[in-house]
DNA sequence: AAATCTACCAACCGCGTGGCG
DNA sequence: ACGCCACGCGGTTGGTAGATT
């Protein structure tokens, strides 16, 4: 049994708004207000929609007051640092930027400020090719995100060295940042596709088991962990940077509690997380799947 | 010039929550 | 105390425009 339907929805519009419809809601609520009830809504303004989409069409573009186009640097840094500490609460970082909706916020993160922060060329709809070329020569970008990478191998080497290894060979962990296929991020020196032993980090807004890698012997669970508490671990990692932390508060708080009192390593996040779950890698786990293929790893280049 | 790819963002969807009868 | 209902939120989708091949 499903969830009873708002509205009817063989008789509501859908998709975009055109000038018409959104003069009608202005001029409705500009006289009216809300009424408290968007469901009675749309049919008192003689609108063919569902009052959820009236709702959203207001609150996020026809309202008064609210702030279109780029933000400022003042902005970036304030939603960065909300994210880090409350993590993808978009509803309260708006509520911080006076004009701008959680929609906007969501939309701005997801495509371009975790980018941003992570070090990858500022897209401006940038082919993959040119953000692989970018990454294939030593530019300061490269620079940037290897040091990074060289310092996320430092954060976890405490805990990887006992056991230090797997099968003989030294586990060097590194962040994987990719849009699908084409592009990963390799420490200084090191080459996956000789040692094979690698922690990833999933891909662009997605977070499940299937998108954790396999290095050789290596496992990497991370079921059940929302997209926040990646981030904030993977902020945790870039923290030390001074690129990085421009846009972070120079206190802002540690996002994750290392430990291996288990023996396991275990990495637990202390603010952001939603449900509480520990990213654990299991340094004794069964090496039998060392052989499982990943498709990722067929598409790394260099 | 056309086809394909990619980034962007508006809008949708479904779930959790709180108010109310 | 319970169930219903509307709202608000966050994740996801899909259309579109611009870039690239």
């Amino acid at each position: 049994m499903g969830r009873a339907p708002c509205c009817d929805k063989a008789n509501v519009k859908k998709g975009p708004w055109s000038p018409e419809e959104d003069r009608k809601l202005k001029e409705y609520i500009d006289k009216n207000g809300t009424g408290g009830n968007w469901i009675a809504l749309p049919q008192k303004a003689g609108l063919k929609r569902c009052g959820k989409s009236c709702r959203l069409r207001w609150l996020n573009y026809l309202r008064p007051n609210i702030k279109h186009g780029d933000f400022s640097d003042d902005e970036d840094r304030i939603i960065c640092n909300l994210f880090a500490s409350i993590g993808s609460r978009w509803s309260i970082i708006a509520a911080q930027l006076p004009g701008r909706t959680d929609n906007d916020i969501k939309n701005y993160w997801n495509t371009k400020l975790k980018k941003k922060i992570l070090g990858l060329p500022s897209t401006h709809r940038s082919s993959k090719s040119m953000q692989t070329h970018l990454l294939q020569k030593q530019t300061p970008q490269t620079h940037f995100i290897s040091s990074a990478l060289d310092a996320a191998a430092a954060s976890l080497s405490p805990f990887l060295s006992s056991p230090p290894n797997l099968e003989g060979i030294p586990i060097s962990p590194f962040l994987f940042n990719t849009n699908n296929n084409s592009t990963i991020l390799s420490p200084h020196g090191f080459n996956p596709k000789e040692t094979g032993n690698m922690l990833v980090f999933g891909g662009d807004q997605s977070c499940s088991t299937s998108d954790v890698s396999y290095g050789k012997g290596v496992d990497f669970e991370m079921s059940n962990i929302s997209t926040s508490d990646q981030l904030g671990f993977e902020n945790y990692l870039f923290g030390g940077f001074e690129e990085a932390q421009k846009l972070l508060l120079n206190d802002a708080p540690p996002l994750m509690e290392f430990s291996n009192s288990t023996g396991y390593v275990e990495m637990k996040p202390l603010v952001g997380g939603t449900n509480g779950c520990n990213f654990t890698y299991n340094a004794s786990e069964d090496t039998s799947n060392a052989s499982m293929k990943n498709p990722s790893q067929e598409r790394f280049s260099f």
